[in-house]
DNA sequence: TTTCTTCTGTAACAAAGCTACCGACAATCA
DNA sequence: TGATTGTCGGTAGCTTTGTTACAGAAGAAA
């Protein structure tokens, strides 16, 4: 728990478009209660308790934020990435509801820590954090329901189709490194369903498997099968 | 619609508790603004356009809100009630996303609707608001994370028992007026799966159908169904 | 009554989850 | 280098649930 010195105090504002328009006092105030926090990947951050006691903003890393089964399967609602703050924190500070979720560090994190009585008094007398709070709320909020529509509607192999396909955009690349387990994390389906349409993919010459990697053969069939 | 006279803007006040505690001059603002307008059962509240230039909260009558597959599959995701304020409304009003859902009223409508530009006014200038749009936001996203989780994670019979207790619950009685169908849709699964539960259900003794009506026989059996 | 609409029952099939098991690959250690 | 161990993926059989299709029953209307 390191509290802000000014230079990192500047470094941060360039980074936060929120900050750069922070008037003089909530500069201060942000100086005074901030702190960072370093957590290792794999860490869970604990929902209840303790993290709610502070609203935060994750300077690097990125954290997964899931639902789970009984029976173990799980679906990705969003991830936070850097710069962005997790609605769980945000609701968490807002209101006493307990957060029907779950967030695990996908990679070591930097965060910036708020104590959320202080958050909740920025709320109410700056604008930018309430716009802040807002747009995070309502940004997460279609995430969420675009993630309930694709895993009640669409069918497997477009969910599939369509993950590959975005996954292969961001790292700009065919190589696509990851297990079928953590596709059927991402997507709320189990490892077998997945293991068994990837398969048929391969069998169709769209995919090329191999173990903890796919190649995208044939992106163009790929295309056909997230919207036929 | 309707400007709002003293009259009613009195027993307006001692309906809506976030009025309760305003200010003498958010009151004034809201009798300024504020109209009411009247929607018949089964019409639809067009999510972008018109309806979306304004807040609203529910004098009487219920919304129902769903998301519809191509198929024609549709899951409630939560209904609005008197006294209540719609999410789509609150998201419309603080930004610009379009809100993937549709809305439906149950029965005749009387809505109290302020525009929106009024009501992000208000926001930014009392409490009272913030904390209503903040409170709004949060438990209908909880409600729709409960709703994710049980239409991905909860087995059909637990959820059609859930269903149907809560329901006799609600209106006190062991008889619940409603079609396989509309169950389906409350549920988020097809009339033909809710059929054949229902008929199981039956063949056990645990229910007794009629065209329309549904009658518990065994409510600790049902019960049991739901957490085994 | 007759007709029409809505609601329900049934069946056959398809999609996808669950359990279980086994073999392939990779990393590490002796 | 070979053995051990853990992770990952392929396969099969079964169960649950959605889809399509059709037919019959219950009410409502004519």
């Amino acid at each position: 728990m390191v509290h802000i010195n000014t230079d990192d105090l500047n470094s941060l504002i360039k980074r936060l478009p929120m900050l750069g328009e922070a008037s003089e006092k909530a500069l201060s105030a942000f100086k005074e209660y901030a702190f960072v926090k370093k957590v290792t990947a794999g860490e869970s951050l604990a929902m209840e308790g303790s993290s709610c006691a502070h609203f935060f903003i994750l300077l690097s890393g990125s954290v997964r934020v899931f639902k789970i089964s009984e029976s173990g399967r799980e679906i990705t609602l969003y991830h936070v990435n850097k710069n962005e703050s997790c609605i769980l924190t945000a609701f968490c500070v807002m209101s006493k509801i307990d957060f029907p979720a779950f967030a695990v560090a996908e990679q070591d994190l930097e965060m910036l820590l708020i104590p959320s009585h202080i958050m909740q008094d920025w709320i109410n007398r700056h604008e930018i954090w309430r716009e802040h709070m807002f747009k995070t709320l309502s940004i997460r909020l279609s995430e969420i329901l675009l993630t309930l529509d694709k895993a009640l509607f669409q069918p497997l192999d477009s969910r599939i189709a369509d993950f590959i396909f975005q996954t292969a955009k961001e790292t700009n690349s065919h190589h696509i490194k990851i297990t079928h387990e953590k596709m059927a994390r991402e997507l709320g389906s189990s490892r077998v369903a997945v293991s068994r349409m990837l398969e048929s993919f391969e069998r169709n010459g769209i995919l090329k498997l191999s173990r903890g990697k796919i190649t995208i053969k044939d992106p163009a069939a790929l295309k056909r099968v997230i919207s036929p």
